[in-house]
DNA sequence: TTTGTTTATGGACACGTGACCAGTATTTTT
DNA sequence: AAAAATACTGGTCACGTGTCCATAAACAAA
């Protein structure tokens, strides 16, 4: 690969004064610039940013890591904050954690090696890592959090109004008769802490309904576990009327057990998600969903993190995204005999 | 952030001596590793890995460009050769071209500028960018072309077998009496050149049936292409009888356009697509597909960019994956009424 | 002219590391 | 006991760049 010496010399210039043509080109002779210019296009010169970075010590290289690329929401997240970092000269080192701790804690040395200027995190849940990354932080990495919060994050984030969307969901659910209402999510307080399923006890008690313990279960967001899920809650004595799902993902599987069980949307069963995926409005009948600003969220944290970077020491910045409930029709009053009993 | 002269003054030792800590233990007495170590840990020091490769000239970096990261095929793919090359010691850089030319030559020279060790490849469509690409191969960048070539591409590369998945779908498709058959794909030889578009007329031919001309519209692979075009397909005096999406998305736009239509699959027409996208199981008829092996296709390409890193000058591997023909139930016999015409 | 100022260019050094060579103490071989 | 081999440790340099300082020529101000 050719280097600056390289193109210094077939300008007949010095090092120094061939790399001005780049960073200070006004320094220069017209002349003198111009011959630059040709020996950069001839010899297809590139400068290396490790070395600049390296002598620097402003790297421009950013880190995201996000719970699963497989899961839509993350494609977009990926897709528009690396559209946006380009455009302001930014490198995108991307992993993909899996919701594992483990996988997490390794990508964050990765990236730490690579001596990443900003990290975005997604983080996998709990709070292991809380450590790692505030120790980053403390040597100048700057972090945005987004879509999950590390409990105790002290860091600035991007995220969406969990409590208010679940609020909108579980209203919309009672106004229709609903009272056996299961929300597919984590149920456990320091494993897998996310907001929507922490909020729903709460939510429910304020609308005066109970909740069933029976329908809480412990899982990791996959398709594949919803689906296991939903079948053992339609097999309790008492099943739910209606499924909550906090993620696109879980609807899928719990839509897919549905329909194995010949149950139909919403006679037999209603079925509200988070997250407004392509495939929801393709099935029939459409599946109601609170959709998330995704692409507003990911400008807003793409934006944040240059900030973090170009101007360190700021207060954190937390920023919260409504969400949307859009009404199709997979959602309607439970039958008559589950409302009986 | 410390370095391992931080590491060495506290340890006791020489900069040389702490680095032999990571690099070569075995060389170090017991008593001084353990020093070391344990000045390692206390600073929680992370070598830096631009330092090392600039120095070394062996850069741990990757990068690779996808086509479209919402489209599932590749975040797929992203997923797995990310998972893939970090247990191999290797980082990822990911971009997304939205399949255009020159959101490509800035994002490889990026890559350039990161002076990536090898390049794994979804070309936008065409070759502007070939030369560039032969260049960083020159320059002792590896390269690994995937899902698309470009022409006259002299690369190692990972493809499935598209003109015998395109034969397995026209076959199937003649085998239930289809003759007016259109397939949702590019149809500019220099700007779009896909192979599963590029074989549609010959293997029509080998079928013995005529590809109407009136069939034939350019579009980049997104599904709200799809969705327009399959709407005027389906305004044409002599509408196919038969829709072959040479992508998910594709088919994802035309399944649309044909609900709003009203029209039942498969008694009104049937559909077929490549990608065993989930929503293609979830829609009632079940979408007939040609699924690809991504994972495994993923997998392949991720170890043969580490080989062409690490024994250079090895002759271009060209692997070709099968595909598999899933039949669901969206294709059928065409109508009475559409035969005889 | 003399002095100061601007314009255009070049040189020295350090960032953190890996490669290589050099040294000293200790052990083994003859 | 001397020589040789081994075990362990340290020092020097270069990768390609950005930063800072130095120099020479041309020009403006006195």
């Amino acid at each position: 690969m050719a280097n600056i010496t390289d193109v210094a010399r077939r300008a007949g210039v010095s090092p120094t004064t061939a790399k001005r043509a780049i960073n200070n080109p006004e320094l220069l002779a017209p002349a003198t610039l111009k011959r630059v210019k040709r020996a950069i296009a001839q010899l297809a010169y590139e400068p290396d940013q490790r070395a600049a970075a390296l002598r620097s010590g402003h790297s421009k290289t950013i880190g995201l890591i996000v719970g699963n690329i497989d899961e839509p929401f993350f494609a977009s997240l990926i897709r528009v904050i690396s559209r946006t970092l380009r455009a302001q000269g930014y490198t995108l080192l991307v992993a993909d954690n899996e919701y594992d701790t483990r996988n997490e804690l390794e990508q964050l040395k990765t990236f730490q090696r690579n001596r990443i200027a900003g990290l975005i995190l997604r983080s996998g849940y709990g709070k292991p890592n809380l450590k790692y990354v505030q120790r980053m932080k403390a040597n100048d990495t700057a972090v945005v959090e987004v879509d999950f919060l590390m409990p105790e994050s002290p860091f600035s984030h991007v995220m969406l109004d969990n409590t208010r969307c679940m609020k909108l969901g579980l209203e919309y659910l009672h106004s229709l008769g609903h009272k056996r209402i299961a929300t597919l999510g984590s149920y456990h307080e320091t494993i897998l802490p996310d907001e929507r399923t922490k909020a729903f006890p709460e939510l429910m008690a304020d609308l005066g309904l109970a909740v069933s313990e029976a329908y809480e279960r412990i899982i990791h967001p996959t398709s594949a576990e919803a689906y296991r899920i939903t079948h053992e809650l339609m097999n309790l004595p008492e099943p739910p009327t209606a499924l909550f799902a906090t993620t696109g993902n879980l609807a899928s599987g719990a839509f897919q057990a549905l329909r194995e069980r010949g149950l139909e949307l919403p006679q037999d069963i209603s079925l509200l998600s988070f997250d407004n995926y392509p495939w929801t409005h393709m099935v029939a009948p459409a599946i109601d969903v609170i959709a998330q600003p995704v692409e507003d969220m990911s400008i807003a944290a793409a934006e944040m993190i240059v900030r973090e970077i170009e101007t360190p020491d700021r207060p954190a910045e937390q920023v919260r995204f409504p969400g949307t409930l859009i009404k199709r029709g997979s959602c309607a009053a439970p039958q008559a005999m589950n409302v009986i009993v």
